[in-house]
DNA sequence: TGGGCTGATATTATTGACAATATCAGGGGC
DNA sequence: GCCCCTGATATTGTCAATAATATCAGCCCA
């Protein structure tokens, strides 16, 4: 009963590291699915109260979705959800758009069965998610599903890129996580990309993979500037 | 004599805010400079002694070039200066290319005489800047000098991650700013890009700007994989 | 003599108290 | 009545003490 690597009492549940990522996690969460709106304000006491942990940590946190562009912090002044104009989201887009481009084509085809694989394994469990109108879970089971797929390119800085932006647009995609057509479209797509691995053309399969931000790119844009909330 | 925005003794000098980018300031120069060696530790309170800060400042100093991609942080073991393998190196070349073409390719030909105007006030302060040796000064010049060519591009977002590589690359790019070879043809192909601007070549100036990485790229990667200082 | 326990040491992580700062409301001068 | 000054309040920024953790050398035991 030696117990040298797990120190203090072992039931004491998630450790300090766990505790970090949980607010961050939460935080995030509230951000893009609504709970704060752009532009309120983030009081660190409010929070603090709000997810049980110290000052230390959600000041962490801010800093931790500052850097992601979620967050806007004003020095000496406070933090607040980032709101973005029109103009920002269509330059955001625009690099997305690139560099998920970029990845497509770099990606060798025929992709190898294991990838396939994995795929099919990731679009299984996003279709349960989305059935299961789960948020948080359809959310990240894409995010997986385009991970592992753009992971396929062999440049982990530009995935790394990538993977930034996708967060950076997450707020925007957050409503048509929850949208019957935009999810079907999604799963549509999700599925021709696995075919398209199995055969020779990147063009095309860098073409649908731009497809596939347009959708919640335009939707996101007319629920801004317009108003209305359907057409 | 109202001084309501100027509190505590108005000689106080650097305030918090300055104290802060300061340290984060020598630290990064420390290290891209060479003075700390790839893989060494940088232990906190050494840290705290050599610039004269509270070990707040250090940290998020630490923080911030952990960010940067120039320093590794274990949890609960400390920070190292990062170093990259040679698939690195050549996969971050390979991300800072590609954001370089496109970046270039997206300026609009011929150029407004203004930026034409800020380019060649640029490169008349980086030759100064070579001239006296300073590395300080030439890489910061340097990097203006790419910083306003490429928001030429009118996507800041872009531009954005471009510097972050081209942050990530100094460390890399250092020794050259002390060469006196790579220093010359670095000011030449300067003046060759504002020749370009002036023309509608966009391909050619994309090109340019690509070919503008190599010399310091395959000199860093001759550097960590053969070990000869110079042929 | 080698493997692994055990304590000493080095280092980072966390915390809560305190200081600095911005914001806003209320009052006095013009 | 309007503007600026002034103090009160809300909020973030900084610090130094303390806790947690990893690392390493020395020692015991097989």
């Amino acid at each position: 009963m030696t117990m040298t690597s797990t120190p203090q009492t072992e039931v004491s549940g998630p450790s300090r590291e766990d505790e970090q990522a949980e607010v961050i996690r939460r935080l995030e969460e509230d951000i893009i699915f609504g709970r704060f709106a752009p532009g309120s304000r983030l009081v660190e006491d409010t929070l603090m109260a709000r997810y049980g942990a110290s000052r230390h940590f959600v000041r962490q946190a801010l800093f931790q979705l500052e850097r992601r562009g979620i967050v806007l912090r004003e020095k000496n002044v406070g933090a607040t959800v980032r709101f973005y104009s029109a103009d920002e989201v269509r330059q955001i887009y625009e690099v997305r758009e690139m560099l998920a481009r970029q990845a497509a084509l770099m990606i060798p085809l025929p992709a190898p069965q294991s990838l396939v694989d994995q795929l099919e394994a990731l679009q299984k469990e996003y279709c349960a998610q989305a059935d299961r109108q789960d948020l948080r879970g359809i959310h990240e089971t894409n995010d997986a599903f385009h991970l592992a797929l753009f992971s396929a390119c062999g440049n982990p800085y530009l995935v790394s890129s990538l993977q930034d932006y996708m967060n950076l647009t997450l707020p925007m995609r957050a409503k048509n996580l929850a949208d019957k057509e935009g999810l079907a479209l999604s799963r549509r797509q999700h599925e021709i990309m696995i075919d398209l691995l199995r055969g020779r053309d990147s063009w095309a399969l860098a073409q649908l993979c731009v497809e596939h931000m347009q959708y919640s790119k335009s939707d996101y844009l007319d629920r801004i500037s317009g108003g209305r909330d359907k057409s």
